[in-house]
DNA sequence: GACAAATAATTGCATGAGCAACTATAATGC
DNA sequence: GCATTATAGTTGCTCATGCAATTATTTGTC
């Protein structure tokens, strides 16, 4: 219900299709199939590793310890639970990361990168900021990222 | 090589996984991953349709004549040619879209919304609405859209 | 005008992900 | 303390999608 006159919305009944929020909505789908998909298939042929797996390593460094509990990362990468253990499944037979059990909670796993695991992900790095220097440094100058930044955590709030 | 100072940046080789362009990366991957999602959904709740085939029909609509080729389709909601078959295929059988021949070119096919399409759509188009009105409006402010909207067009852009 | 290269769409095949059902364990209520 | 309920993770099944190969048609070249 916000500012209605100042930005000339269209009435929902007469022809929403074209109006500013479906346009938005459109285009952040859009922005982001376009850049995962592109930075997917750069990581694939220069490090053999789906964006999955590039997923799941950033979040495993990020974690205090190194280690996460499966439903965590299912949380974080939005997977499904069903999902995220056949995820796992790959990362480990590959390697990169190992299973741990829980002392406090034998209904718990923990999930920890291992060095293989942090070699690789060092890799894939190099090669995501070669690609973000091509594809988001080029178009937006330091400004406009972090305010952009900003105006994704608003939207991403969870409430 | 953007105001590298004023932003401090991390130096790559140090610390890239804290680096404040792989976080907007992950951000934006992030919040589209959870507001796809949820809309996704809710519009498989409220009208029994997949995200895919409102894509297809928004697309479509906002077309000139309510058509476009498969190609231009698997360009603009960012899928393979052969995954768009298949999905125009499910489209079809369910009514909501018809192949037409291009009669200047016998190779291509136009794909085009049809009446029972542009109904269903309607409907999902109001589902939206009311889904944006909780996720993205309640968020964000008019010029707040707006500020976002031109961020991600020079995310966009093509070169 | 014929042959080569490019383009449009479809198909076989493999795979990654979600949902729902299931097992195991922990927390809660009486 | 025992029964109920909730939570963590895995598995069977289904399905949507990408890739590469294939067919049909058009465009470009000589």
């Amino acid at each position: 219900m916000d500012c209605y006159a100042g930005c000339m919305e269209q009435v929902s009944t007469v022809c929403p299709s074209s109006d500013e929020r479906v346009a938005l909505f459109a285009l952040l789908l859009d922005t982001n199939a376009r850049l995962s998909r592109s930075f997917a298939l750069r990581l694939e042929e220069n490090c053999a590793m789906p964006l999955a797996w590039f997923e799941v390593l950033l979040q495993l460094r990020r974690a205090p310890e190194g280690r996460l509990r499966m439903n965590q990362i299912a949380e974080a990468i939005v997977h499904s639970t069903g999902g995220t253990t056949r995820l796992i499944d790959r990362l480990e037979r590959a390697g990169l990361v190992a299973r741990e059990l829980c002392p406090t909670d034998r209904r718990a796993i923990y999930v920890a990168i291992t060095t293989p695991g942090n070699v690789q992900l060092d890799e894939a790095l190099r090669v995501h900021m070669d690609y973000l220097e091509e594809h988001v440094s080029s178009r937006l100058t330091c400004d406009e990222r972090s305010a952009l930044a900003g105006l994704l955590s608003k939207l991403n709030e969870s409430r």
